[in-house]
DNA sequence: GTCTGTCTAGACATTTGTGTCCAGAGCCGG
DNA sequence: CCGGCTCTGGACACAAATGTCTAGACAGAC
C-alpha cells in the first residue's frame, strides 16, 4: 500500500480520469452541480464544503479526493461562467439583423432564454467578484468583450462610434440594473414594455412584426412569464 | 455590586446616555462608523466584532457594553441607511424644474453628490440584501420609493402614465447597473456623455444651459471626476 | 480468490468568530 | 476619600468550517 501510487492529485488532474462504477456516492460533478446551485442561491461565500456533503448525504472527505482544496472548487465554478454568458449574449450581439430594433430583440432573446444566458449565475458571479480578485479580473473582461459587442451592433446600423457607445451602454447597464434590483416586474407588464423599451434604446419605431417575433420567443421561456425572484435571501 | 443596578440594557438603549468624559477608549458611535467602513469597503458578513476591535485597538468585549449582540450592530447600520439614500433620491426628483433634461440632471446631482447620496453604501446595502430577508424588504421598500418619484417627474413633463413608468425604469435601473458594473468611466469621459444620455432618457434635445450647469456642479465633487473603484475585492 | 487502485467514513487538530462571566481600572458625586 | 457607575481586558465555553490522517469498503484485473 504505497501512498504514491495512489496519489489523489494525479487522478484528479487527469481528465480521462474514469471512475468505477458501483463503488461511486458521488462524482466530481456532483459537487460541482450541488456547488453551483448554492453559488446561485446563497452566493460564493456560502458554497461551504461540509454544506454540500450533508446535501448530497456523503462524508466531508469524499471531497478531498476530487478537490484538493475549497479553492478549486470554485475555480471549477468560474471557469463554467467564462464559457458561457459572455459568449452567448456576444454571439446575439454579431448575429446579423435587418434593423437595430430586430438587432436589440436578439439581445433580448439571450438574456430571456435560460439555456443561453444564465442571469442568476451572471448575477452571482458578480457578487462573488466583489470579494476575489481574480473573479473581479475575469468579470471586467467579460464586461468589456459584452460592451464592445453591443457597440459595434450599434455601429453597423449606422450610428457614429460615440452615440454606439453611448446606447450600447444604456442598453447594457440598464439589463444589468434590472437583473440586479430586487423584484422584477411581472412577465406580462415585462412584455408589454418591450416596444416602449425599443424606442427608448434605439431611438427610433420598431419596425411591423419585429415585437411580435420577440413575444412569440419569450413566451416558450419561464424565466420571461414567470420567473422566481433570483434575489431572495438566505 | 448588585449585577441589576449596572444593567447594560437599559444604559444602552438610553438615548441620552451620556458616557463619563476620560475613561473611555471609543464609543458607541466609533463602533458604528467602524463597522459602516467595512460594511461598504467588504460586506456585511465581514462586519466582525474581532474585526472592528483589533482596529479600534480595543479588546471584543467593549462591543458587549454598547450592543446587545453583532445583530444589533447590524441593525444601527440598516436604519442609517434607511434614513439617507432614499430620501436624497425622492427629494432630488421632486424637485421643480423648468425642463424634463433639467430634471434628469436634478437626478444626476444627487449621485453625483457624495453628501446627498452615497453609492458605495447603496451597494453595499443591496448586497446585504441578498443575505438578509429584513434588508431585502427594506430595500424593495427603497426602490418602489425611488421608481416611483421618477416616474412622477416624467409625468410633471407631461409624459403619458405608461411612457413615464418606462423611462423611469431605464434611467434608474440604468444608473443602478453602471454602478453595479466593474470599472467606472474616467470622470472626463463620463461627464462628455451627459447630454448624450439626457437625449435617449428624456427623448428630448437638451436646452442651452443645462448640460453646462450640471457639468459645473459634477466638477465640484470628487466622486464624478476621479472616482475610485467601488468595488475592488478583499 | 487475492491484490490493487478508487473512493468514503470517522477521528483529530486548527482557525475564526460569537457570546458570557468576572475582576478591576478610572472617573464622578457626596 | 470612597463608594458607585461606566467601561475594558482576559479567560472560558461553544460553534462552524477547513484540512489531515488512517482504516477500510468495494469493484475490477489478474
Amino acid at each position: 500500500m504505497n501512498r504514491d501510487l495512489r496519489n489523489p492529485v494525479l487522478h484528479r488532474d487527469d481528465p480521462k480520469r474514469e471512475p468505477l462504477s458501483g463503488n461511486i456516492k458521488v462524482t466530481r460533478q456532483d459537487w460541482i452541480d450541488t456547488a453551483m446551485d448554492v453559488l446561485i442561491r446563497h452566493g460564493a461565500d456560502r458554497v461551504k464544503i461540509l454544506t454540500l456533503a450533508d446535501r448530497m448525504g456523503v462524508s466531508r472527505s469524499s471531497f478531498y479526493w476530487y478537490f484538493g482544496s475549497r479553492q478549486d472548487l470554485l475555480d471549477a465554478l468560474l471557469s463554467y461562467w467564462e464559457d458561457r454568458n459572455t459568449a452567448a449574449m456576444v454571439a446575439q450581439a454579431d448575429a446579423p439583423a435587418p434593423t437595430i430594433t430586430a438587432a436589440i430583440c436578439n439581445v433580448f432573446r439571450c438574456t430571456a432564454n435560460p439555456a443561453l444566458f444564465d442571469t442568476a449565475l451572471d448575477f452571482a458571479v458578480r457578487d462573488w467578484a466583489r470579494r476575489d480578485a481574480r473573479v473581479r479580473a475575469a468579470l471586467d473582461a467579460s464586461d468589456v468583450m459584452r460592451e464592445t459587442a453591443l457597440r459595434r451592433m450599434f455601429e453597423r446600423h449606422g450610428y457614429p462610434e460615440y452615440e454606439a457607445e453611448t446606447r450600447a451602454k444604456v442598453l447594457y447597464y440598464m439589463q444589468l440594473g434590472y437583473d440586479f434590483a430586487g423584484k422584477p416586474e411581472p412577465g406580462a407588464r415585462r412584455l408589454a414594455r418591450v416596444p416602449e423599451y425599443l424606442r427608448v434604446f434605439a431611438g427610433v419605431e420598431p419596425q411591423p412584426g419585429e415585437v411580435e417575433d420577440f413575444n412569440a420567443y419569450a413566451r416558450q421561456f419561464a424565466a420571461f412569464s414567470e420567473k422566481e425572484d433570483p434575489h431572495a435571501p438566505s
